[in-house]
DNA sequence: GCGCATGTTTGCAGTGAGTGCAGTTTTCCT
DNA sequence: AGGAAAACTGCACTCACTGCAAACATGCGC
């Protein structure tokens, strides 16, 4: 019932493969660049032949970046499971902020992705792709609970926008001060400037 | 001096090549759909010869989009135009509305780019990509502006990312209500929500 | 353990995007 | 008019990506 348990060899086999693909491709383009690897390259580091690295990820692209192509549920879960008390904004926040610590624990990787996807910026476009895809799914809850239409009215759509703003300001903020500040509390931050409406800063 | 003024036939002519392409490959994507149209397609149909067509685009997905590539250098003057007593928001929000008046004018062009648009992520991820790229830009600019780094401190990243958020969600609102709406008020209208800190809305 | 159903991997052959180069044509300027 | 500079074009090439069908591995009932 529950997704996260280990069903059996097969299963486990796929995911093994899947974080090799996806571990090789960032480690080689981080190395080398995009445009000096090939699929084939990254097939062979996997220990895989060039056509299996197409029945894991459509593109060359969507292997280097390698999310979790869960997310968006686990999302939408989150989400659903906050308290009908509270405001958008703070329902957006909390989940957000939650998140975010479970980004933090992948110490390994994301340093690494924020740094190819800076250099590529083809790159860039596939990263926030995937996180729009998240922004369709979120309106929709948005204009559910706040009981507008997710096509019409302002707030659904534009919130969640901002609500991805958010987080790549925090990881573009968390990738240039060297990861030493911690990205909850950086996602924290950016919530507390949409809540004041941007206050322009005193000089 | 000034960029705008016609400067000969050959520049003449480079801009009308230019803009062949581009309605080309949208009016032939928008019938067929992006993987039933080849360059060879767009080239034909815009007579040049399918060399041709990569000295204009680097890539056919460009070219469908099309955007002026000069844009991000106009909005750039159009900001340090605005008065030094503005807040950063106000500056954007005027600045914005300005630009989405000169868009609503190629009122041929938008709406069969969104039509597309819509129905190709891989275009999507295109298009946000250049909206991030003016956002790169815009970053420096606020840190400029209100004496923060651009690279440490929260503001100037997430209000650059929340000014093209503003901009998406007009143009899909733009679209959801079939383009009756005026693109320069939705834009107003999000930047009352960003300014209001995204209030509850009251059921 | 055995064998069949099902899912996964692989090779092969093909399409089409995108690039470097070298030769030709067009525009510009004096 | 005539030469310099820029744009256009054809050719040959690499590589991303897809459909298909054959080999292979796994799960499961017996």
């Amino acid at each position: 019932m529950l997704s996260g348990v280990t069903v059996g060899l097969r299963e486990r086999k796929k995911q093994a493969t899947r974080a090799a693909l996806h571990e090789s491709a960032l480690r080689l383009v981080a190395e080398r660049g995009l445009d000096r690897v090939s699929v084939d390259d990254i097939a062979a580091d996997a220990e895989v032949s060039p056509r299996t690295f197409f029945n894991y990820f459509p593109s060359k692209d969507d292997a280097v970046i390698g999310l979790d192509p869960e997310h968006p549920l686990r999302l939408a879960e989150a989400l659903s499971a906050r308290p009908a008390t509270e405001t958008p904004v703070q329902a957006l926040r909390a989940a957000q902020v939650a998140e975010a610590a479970r980004m933090a624990a992948e110490s390994q990787l994301w340093p690494l992705r924020l740094q190819v996807v800076d250099a590529h910026p083809a790159l860039a476009a596939r990263l926030t792709a995937s996180f729009a895809q998240s922004e369709q799914l979120l309106a929709e809850w948005l204009a559910d609970r706040t009981g507008t239409r997710a096509e019409l009215d302002v707030q659904p759509s534009l919130l969640a926008a901002v609500q991805g703003s958010v987080m790549r300001s925090a990881l573009h903020r968390w990738r240039a001060g060297g990861y030493t500040a911690s990205l909850p509390a950086l996602v924290a931050e950016g919530w507390d400037q949409v809540e004041a409406g941007f206050p322009a800063p005193r000089r």
